[in-house]
DNA sequence: CAGAATCCTGTGAGATACTG
DNA sequence: CAGTATCTCACAGGATTCTG
């Protein structure tokens, strides 16, 4: 495990380390940390997805926290939706370049908490 | 193995990419993701601060909900708490090791949001 | 199949006041 | 200074029904 680069670490981002309330980075931050945001995230990473696919993968989200999500993120462009004018119809979800970027960002953490949730949970 | 489902499943993490409702995991992550949890752990990432300052630099957190946020990260093993017995009180939280580990996988991300957050949000 | 539209609820979260 | 203790409520989120 690699702990060199960040100690001491100057840090440019968020405007130095202050975060100011009303900033684009804060409602950016809400969209991604949302309840299902990060993993809508995680399962799109792997390669593009079916409505119905996502429903299965993302265990628990409902129909409309799906749709809700899946908007955010578009608007975001963060992800692509694909509709097909087929019957019955057929819409793809696929992260865009954007989507990869944070998506690969998000991985390092959740492989962090996949490792040692247990132990954290466990302790309790 | 089941074929046809087992696409191409190779990430370890989340048990080889699902991700259960009720497993540790989903907790630990809520924790990490919840409205204030990244902006403290960020604020603590640069060092030690007392009650006051993680005040004022996670600007618009609640009383309440910095308390709940510390607690919660205290029951993880998050974060270290520590209190002088002075008065008036002086009260430092600290990141335990695991906590810095947490940040540390936080910090790509949120440069990342810092730097496409205007570009994402002003498109709309 | 992929949603939209409704209705409803729990609780995350804010405001205020108080205290060791 | 560093917190509790209440009160309150908006809204994130769920359940159900409907449809192109």
């Amino acid at each position: 495990m690699d702990v060199s680069f960040a100690v001491n670490r100057e840090r440019p981002g968020f405007a130095g380390g202050k975060y100011p309330a009303d900033c684009s980075s804060r409602i950016v931050l809400n969209h991604i940390t949302s309840r299902w945001g990060v993993l809508v995230l995680l399962a799109l990473e792997r390669g593009t997805l079916r409505w119905g696919e996502l429903r299965r993968e993302v265990e628990g989200i409902s129909e409309k926290m799906l749709a809700s999500t899946l908007k955010t993120f578009e608007a975001d462009g963060i992800l692509h939706r694909e509709a097909q004018p087929t019957v019955p119809p057929r819409v793809d979800y696929t992260l865009t370049e954007r989507g990869r970027e944070v998506a690969m960002r998000l991985m390092p953490l959740m492989d962090w908490i996949a490792d040692n949730a247990d132990d954290i949970v466990g302790e309790r």
